[in-house]
DNA sequence: ATTCTGCGGGCCGTTCTCCA
DNA sequence: TGGAGAACGGCCCGCAGAAT
């Protein structure tokens, strides 16, 4: 069993056209012993853009000039396929996603078959043994943390380096990688008649539904107290808080009984309730908050826009009535 | 009869971080 | 250029049934 790992530079990247101008890759066996590293330099056919957009982007450690003198991807195309869809081997990339899509928009930019093989991301694995799904770890950063030196952006030392991110995560678990695959329930991404999907991690995939399903509750509280705001129209019986517009920290909003008491104290009041941060004048954080609606109220009120921020206990003893709460 | 309330849904945006 | 995700933020409507 070989494993190969790949990784490709671009010479410009847009919706439907991606110019492969280098495909690195690095094939080792089980024990990661290096057998075949190489960068195909490739003419892209096109235009260098790759630092267009306001002088961020990246440059590439290669002499464009230099890509000119190269076959194009077409040539390549036999070799790269062998090297992809072979027996007896896995594949890997760092993000791999990506490069699959630039494969196949190069088999159709040449009017080429479509590639044909599976393959697993690293990206994927890390996030899932690391149980880090909130943002995606990044080849340098992983790099970082394994200690592992490299030229970033140049295709074959990427790929190096992502299959020695493969064999520090399989050191750390002491496991062969089918192995690691397996633990994490990693499942391969394909490619197939121009089509693909991504690799994938059942551990991902549970934080993803679990993550949707968390959203849809905050969003129904929220929307049950915007309801409730909207609709509650009563009757002032004094005018204390007249003038006052008020909000509320978010876990105050997301606590629908408390909030909704509340609310039910600054409108007998003659107050009003707001949503919406901006046009309030008065605040009333949680005790320990630190949200950005908290942090921007303490702004507003730098601004002279809100005059009075109550923490939810100084709120309470002033206006919350303990008798006949509902 | 009118008002209040609960519950169901929907829409939009910004900023950040990845990838080439 | 130009996607894909993710976190976070703001805004509204319609309807039915309960409450008064």
């Amino acid at each position: 069993m070989e494993y190969v790992f790949f990784d490709i530079e671009c010479a410009c990247v847009y919706k439907n056209v991606a110019k492969i101008c280098v495909f690195g890759y690095c094939v080792c066996d089980e024990q990661f012993h290096i057998l075949k590293k190489e960068d195909i330099l490739i003419n892209p056919n096109g235009k260098f853009h790759l630092t267009d957009r306001g002088g961020e982007g990246i440059v590439l450690p290669y002499d464009y000039d230099e890509f000119k003198k190269y076959p194009d991807f077409k040539a390549f195309y036999p070799k790269i396929k062998q090297l992809l869809e072979g027996e007896d081997k896995l594949v890997f990339g760092h993000a791999a996603i990506n490069d699959v899509k630039y494969l196949c928009l190069e088999t159709r930019r040449y009017k080429l078959p479509s590639f044909t093989f599976r393959f697993a991301d690293t990206q994927i694995l890390y996030m899932a043994m690391t149980e880090t799904y909130d943002r995606q770890a990044g080849l340098e950063a992983l790099t970082q943390i394994f200690e592992i030196d490299y030229t970033p952006h140049c295709a074959a030392d990427d790929a190096y380096a992502t299959m020695r991110i493969a064999q520090e995560m399989c050191g750390r678990d002491k496991c062969t990688l089918p192995e690691l695959l397996k633990k994490y329930s990693i499942r391969f991404g394909k490619i197939e008649n121009y089509q693909f999907n991504n690799s994938s991690s059942n551990r991902r995939n549970e934080y993803l539904r679990e993550k949707s399903r968390e959203k849809r509750e905050r969003g129904e509280k929220r929307a049950r107290f915007n309801d409730f705001v909207y609709g509650y129209r009563v009757r002032p019986q004094s005018q204390e808080l007249r003038g006052k517009r008020f909000s509320f920290s978010r876990s105050i909003e997301e606590e629908f009984a408390l909030a909704k008491r509340l609310v039910k104290e600054i409108v007998k009041r003659g107050g009003k309730y707001s949503l919406k941060l901006s046009g309030c004048n008065a605040f009333v954080e949680r005790e320990g908050d630190d949200s950005v609606r908290r942090n921007a109220a303490y702004k507003m009120r730098d601004e002279g826009k809100i005059t009075d921020i109550y923490t939810l206990g100084e709120f309470e003893r002033l206006y919350a009535t303990q008798e006949n709460d509902e």
